[in-house]
DNA sequence: CTACAACTTCAAGTATACTTGAAGTCAAGG
DNA sequence: CCTTGACTTCAAGTATACTTGAAGTTGTAG
């Protein structure tokens, strides 16, 4: 009956969501999530917060820091309901990110199994298997790197 | 003309490798790679050094820890020339590994695309979009997180 | 033979993403 | 009212994967 009947505490919102309280508070701390607070100081989450929490996952699954998730987080309201348009950019760009990754992987996976039949073929063009140390400072398996700042990201 | 001569520095490791030095040494101090040293106690690599720190490099671009990859790696004959099988298992191992991993990354990214031309339909299903606060709590994205432990997957 | 870049070790620092623990406060059922 | 589980803050710890810095040594070109 109180008028907070329709927010969540921290543990509703973690067993929810599946995320533990102290990460519940480490991205409040990160700017990435709000709440409100009880007269007693306890937070009390809107329900958008696990629509919210689960954009994170998801972009963390893509390989989105949360340094980069709470940016484009910040480009929506906070407390309010998002509209189409945000929801829709945010996910554009995120999914541009997450093909050119699924592309980066599948090349390798083409690399692993061209590798797997190659007991009988391409000596010369696989990856692992370069004729051993003769040809290995040839190949140096430089096209096996993606872009190097991909590893470090934020460096000074 | 000194019989070290087909071995190389640690500094050509690295311009080769487009690894750093310090990551070249870590990797021996964590047992991925090993060398030799000079009556001066300067490392001289093998030029198998640099296969072994591609095929490093690669599983880390899928995801393995280097505490898996020095698990896998330690199969193998260190110093020698590992045989076609070993690498054949090895690469079939990680390419499982990855093969899964793409699947994730795809099932996220039709989320996403979904998502995106979401403006006129699918209120009901797409996982970003859920009318707001009164259906997120029945959709909690839980389906979006794969295996959770996928991002703990070394608790004690 | 000397200069100097490249190497050596070891300890400490960095970044990310949290978790854990201590010490105390709040909320709700009986 | 009282108990007890859920909450609070804050500092410190953990894990991964390295990097940086200090202080000293080696290898080689000139």
């Amino acid at each position: 009956m109180t008028e907070l009947s329709h927010f969540l505490t921290i543990g509703e919102v973690a067993a929810r969501s599946g995320v533990a309280t102290s990460a519940l508070r480490f991205y409040e701390e990160q700017g990435l999530i709000s709440s409100e607070r009880t007269s007693g100081n306890q937070r009390r989450y809107r329900r958008a917060v696990l629509r919210r929490v689960a954009v994170i996952r998801a972009a963390q699954e893509i390989g989105v820091s949360l340094r980069e998730i709470r940016s484009a987080l910040e480009k929506l309201p906070d407390g309010r309901a998002p509209n189409k348009a945000d929801w829709a950019s945010l996910s554009r760009g995120w999914r541009d990110q997450l093909e050119e990754r699924i592309e980066v992987l599948e090349k390798l996976k083409e690399n692993l199994t061209g590798c797997i039949g190659c007991g009988c073929l391409s000596l010369r063009t696989c990856w692992l298997f370069n004729r051993d140390d003769e040809v290995a400072s040839r190949v140096d398996g430089s096209f096996l790197m993606g872009r190097p700042e991909a590893r470090h990201p934020s460096s000074k």
